[in-house]
RNA sequence: GGCGGCGUAGCCAAGUGGCUAAGGCGGAGGUCUGCAAAACCUCUAUUCAUCGGUUCGACUCCGAUCGCCGCCUCCA
């Protein structure tokens, strides 16, 4: 069984061979740091974390960029709007990216390059280019020669008549084709400005990627992903920007997740119709959004409502439930762990789950095998019986789930549910001492310690032959 | 106009040239219970947008039609 994954460069689903055998060299592309993320740019940064992980738990040495872009027309517009500089602006805005990146479990890059701490760099590749006559300066700015890279427009499928019959912009005179782009700008009054060849002025949109991509990845990496969006002209441009410098490959597999839309229509900020991360973590928490973006395939749009984070809450709380009742039941029981070999029905569904996501990281697939476990362990707990070999399959989907959570991060770790194990003490007790008060009748008493703990959060159950309280 | 994708039960959503078309939510029954809540179990698509074609056989392949979305401009 191997990793096979969508390849949008040929468009099609390819076996995964990294440049190296166990390592991956892999760069997504980061935000824009002048406003606070929303939960569609959310999506690529948690699912190719999880991707990420899903590599290192399947034994790659993963090498993961994730770059800051700290400097662009919407930082400046943003800075004069906030009436501040737009280092001040890029500051408060990346802190509040490294904030709710890890509010929703994902972890930090190895690397989050900031496009302002390598202007020498892009000013380089730039050189390179206008020095091979790929590239060409007008009046401060350089452009790209998009008719000198044969392979333009091959990620995108385009050709470039194609292009230029359905440009919507108005082509710069300047430009020798109405596709060449903008390496470089020249600066204009107000605006924060470097030294270059060309005079002053600062990067264009495409260029920190391929350069800072390249850095600390070589000129030639395995994985580089981002949103649909991108794939025109963003990352078409990056490889015309590098290809054309080096001469060789930029990236061998380019993976490109869905948008997240709103009444079926794209999130956009532009478009206004979005909620911050940030919004949406404080009403749910950061497992039940990561939960939702896993019941669907990456490359598929999904549709966002508060209705379908509801219902990817619930079908958490299904497997939180099995996890708290197995624990139950394993703590009057307890199975030898070395002995444990799982049943074949729980291995079987262990391989499928391991065969979805080698299969383009199909986690809506996965997480079906994860509720059949869960069904699994619910049978053999609602059987009248516990035999001893019950207890190792259900220690068995316990340990096998929380294997798996170690890259989906949908489990909230013990530590978080209890935080204190004096609580357990207490509450114990008072579930000791309620049920004194229902051996006697008193049920008055009894439910309000029922209700008053429900209020704190802990939730009692009266089973047949003990009460079992749970965090909720 | 060019390119790409999608249309599967009430809703969300996987999947496959022939085997029971996963799973989740919701709903309906049932179990448990002092009551409750929760939880669990069972059931919930003779059918995969429509119409043709290829095939012994298609929801899956091909063509057409209808509908939806994205990119072609900043955009995850």
């Amino acid at each position: 069984m191997a990793l096979r994954i969508y390849n949008t460069y040929t468009n099609s689903v390819e076996a995964f061979k990294p440049l190296a055998d166990s390592k991956v060299k892999m760069y997504v592309c980061g935000p824009t740091v002048y406003n606070y993320f929303h939960i569609g740019n959310a999506r690529p940064l948690l699912m190719f974390d999880i991707f990420r992980r899903y590599l290192m738990y399947r034994g790659y040495d993963v090498r993961y960029v994730v770059n800051i872009t700290d400097i662009d027309d919407k930082i400046i517009r943003s800075a004069n709007e906030e009436k501040t500089s737009t280092a001040e602006v890029a500051a408060k805005y990346t802190q509040a990216y490294f904030e709710d990146c890890e509010k929703l479990g994902i972890r930090n890059p190895d690397v989050s390059p900031k496009a302002t701490d390598h202007i020498d760099d892009m000013i380089e590749l730039v050189k390179k280019l206008v020095d091979q006559g790929i590239a060409y300066p007008a009046e401060g700015d350089v452009f790209y020669d998009v008719k000198k890279l044969p392979q333009y427009g091959k990620l995108s499928g385009k050709k470039i008549d194609d292009l230029k019959s359905g440009a919507r912009v108005e082509v710069d005179k300047r430009k020798k084709d109405p596709l060449d782009f903008v390496l470089w700008k020249a600066a204009k009054p107000g605006e924060p400005s470097w030294e270059s060849p060309w005079g002053k002025g600062r990067p264009g949109w495409h260029l920190e990627c391929s350069v800072m991509s390249m850095k600390y990845l070589g000129n030639t990496f395995d994985i580089h992903a981002g949103g649909v969006d991108l794939i025109f002209p963003h990352h078409e441009n990056e490889i015309a920007q590098s290809e054309g410098a080096t001469g060789t490959r930029f990236v061998n597999y380019w993976m490109h997740n869905g948008f997240l839309n709103v009444d079926g229509e794209k999130m956009a900020k532009s478009a206004g119709n979005f909620f911050t991360a940030r919004e949406i973590l404080e009403k749910y928490k950061p497992e039940v959004i990561r939960m939702f973006f896993l019941l669907k395939h990456y490359r598929s749009p999904i549709d966002f409502s508060e209705e379908r984070i509801h219902e990817s809450q619930q079908a958490l709380s299904r497997i939180n439930s099995t996890l708290a009742n197995i624990d139950i039941a394993l703590k009057e029981f307890q199975p030898d762990a070395k002995k444990i070999n799982g049943s074949t029905i729980i291995n079987n569904l262990r391989e499928q789950f391991l065969a979805a996501l080698d299969d383009d990281f199909n986690t809506a697939n996965a997480m079906a095998k994860i509720f059949e476990m869960v069904r699994e362990a619910n049978i053999i707990m609602s059987a009248e019986q516990i035999q001893q070999r019950d207890l190792e399959a259900l220690l068995r989907i316990k340990n096998t789930i929380l294997e798996f959570n170690e890259f989906l991060g949908i489990i909230e770790s013990e530590q978080n549910k209890i935080s204190e194990v004096e609580q357990k003490v207490y509450l114990d007790i008072l579930v000791e001492v309620r049920q004194k008060l229902r051996e006697q009748k008193n049920w008055k008493l009894a439910d309000f310690i029922r209700d008053r703990l429900v209020e704190k959060g802990i939730e009692l159950e009266d089973r047949k032959d003990k009460t079992v309280w749970k965090k909720f």
